[in-house]
DNA sequence: CATGAATGAGCGTTCATTCAT
DNA sequence: GATGAATGAACGCTCATTCAT
């Protein structure tokens, strides 16, 4: 109400050795936690917790919880869209999609927390990224929807929609990220499942499953 | 069917038909939310007024929040297999099997609420659901699994882990449910979407990507 | 974020019994406590001790601290400025002026809080009122200062500036509600404060204080 | 002089120029930020943004918000009532109190903060100063009641009661600082207003309002 | 059956104060 | 002297649940 109270006391805008590494910690944590709940579903306490400080500290380095949460997303986007924009439209079409393919499945293994971290973040309307997957992220897959269509002008691949195969691609590798519980549950041999799955993967996309 | 989730009667004698009628509303007010917020992102409140209720009057259908959940996840969950096991296994293989891809893929374009309710449920653990997957659903898919894997063996099929062929289209199919808020985004023409990703799938599945 | 959550669960627009006793019970304590310390030094805790109530039942009947100190305010205005209403411009002018002072020393006396409620309010900027202020209060007053000035013009009082004339008024008369912790430590005669004021004030104002 | 509100040596040996600069520096933004806002509506940090000064280092000059409060309290009471005790015995009656009321209200233009900071404090019960109110102020008052009385007996002036004259210049003049939310409200010639303000009240003390 | 009223526990956030450097 | 970092306690408010009618 009436004049606004300018009474924030926040880290300043340099960067001492101590702020990042907290600021780490709590990414971190944070990832951990809302990948698992979501952004409703987590509270500032779990994450402080997870990142072995207090409510009050945490909340020292980023004033609100929204502010976590899109600190997360931000530091996750990139890397996770970064097979995507390595798709390269000199190479050869069928292995730089497999490239494709092998990364996205790399990293549902090695971070399967980033994946569901958007996964949550869709699967509830995606309020926070809307705007983004409306004009970045649209913009690469278009790009790259050109290239791939480019291919398929030139005869290197199956008459497909672009898009959807993108959307194939990523619907079955971050499955693995994303449903983990669910699979973890149905399969015996957790050793070796993403092997199993990039084996499978490889067929069904390049094959086919009827034998010609 | 699907009695491992809440291991309750249903209610006999004495089940009146505004009862009935009630618990119906409710479910349906709750698959509404929880399926947008998750369970701990969704609130009594907000089930009971998408339910034009009282939050006093639905618990006194329902005594916990859980409890709701846990009836809404059994409700839907029978419905959501039940392509899974109409697969014959003395049909031909790839008839049946694209039988079962059209069939989850109208499935999520009917009832989108009920794939990204289990998406919810998955994504943050499977918390409530665990012990069904590990038992119920796991005996529902290995039978499957069996079945396949005989076509497989009769030469019918090429080889690739049934499981993983499963969970690849689970992935493909439950993804325009799940992740609609980004494919809405990225689409331009939504209203063939469905269309688009069987006709894509189809290719895919059966002819592989690259031209023979 | 996204869409708005619809989950309020406050009391409906029916007003019960129940209901009107504790909306007056909150509006009682509220002003105890606001009229104190102010709205930014009182606490809904304070507030719902004060009306032997819990905090979140207190919020049930009002959605916030703000709305209760909305509330308050406009419960008291209105009281709070009825003397000024009844200056009659038909009746005497030393008459009239003189009931308006009579009539704010009383309500001084018998509602303090009320008084002290909107001194906290003003001192710190009218944050809330300030609007009131300028539009319905600004035009009550110079209806008013017409009239003074009117009366004036006839001869029947001294020339004055009629705003300052009633400025004046209310600082004298309100001074014994809103200082009361000062005058109760500064006075023995604690019992006659009033009439003292009042026969202070009467002298001060129509005689003038040198002898003539 | 008003050390019943400290109760603290000056600091003597051992206080440096710069720390006598920074305590003042402290006053002042604290008079500012608890004029405005009360003592339990004002935060340490809002004093310390105000102070262009981390409040770790503002808290090494007053170890807690409670003394910073007691010590502008002190720093700012002797000059707020510094009019009062000039009010000479000897001189003429009329003379001394006009020239009392003017010092007050030139001390309500120059420096309304301090007026308001007593406000807050008194209005709010005097839970501070109540201590001094009921000492040394109330000797400071006494002693000047009983001039005026002289006076008065003397035939000098009007019959009134001191102690309520005294409230009633306190309160007439204090009300342009301490209100000014509100007479800025209503007034449009607020480049004159304490000279209007001074005539209206000359006017009325020495004159009375009803022509004689 | 149905609901208005009530609450303890917990949420995101702020605050006065302390500590280490 | 000065400050960034840290925290327990409290704040305004929400939530799942209970109670009385």
């Amino acid at each position: 109400m009436t004049k606004a109270i300018t009474n924030k006391q926040r880290p300043g805008s340099g960067t001492s050795r101590i702020q990042t590494q907290n600021r780490q910690r709590i990414i971190t944590a944070a990832l951990e936690v809302f990948s698992t709940y979501g952004y409703r579903g987590s509270t500032v306490a779990q994450i402080a917790d997870s990142a072995s400080m207090s409510k009050a500290n945490l909340l020292y380095y980023f004033p609100t919880k929204k502010e976590i949460y899109l600190s997360v997303l931000e530091e996750t986007l990139s890397e996770w869209l970064q097979p995507l924009t390595q798709i390269n439209p000199e190479g050869d079409p069928a292995d730089e999609i497999w490239a494709y393919v092998k990364a996205k499945l790399a990293l549902s293994k090695s971070n399967p927390k980033a994946s569901r971290l958007f996964a949550n973040e869709v699967l509830q309307g995606a309020p926070m990224i809307g705007n983004f997957l409306r004009t970045e992220l649209r913009e690469l897959v278009s790009a790259k929807c050109i290239v791939i269509q480019q291919w398929i002008d030139q005869g290197k691949l199956t008459t497909v929609s672009p898009m959807h195969l993108i959307f194939f691609i990523w619907a079955a590798t971050q499955h693995y990220a994303d449903f983990s519980a669910q699979t973890q549950c149905l399969t015996d041999d957790t050793e070796n499942l993403f092997d199993d799955a990039e084996h499978t993967l490889k067929t069904l996309i390049f094959n086919g499953l009827v034998p010609q």
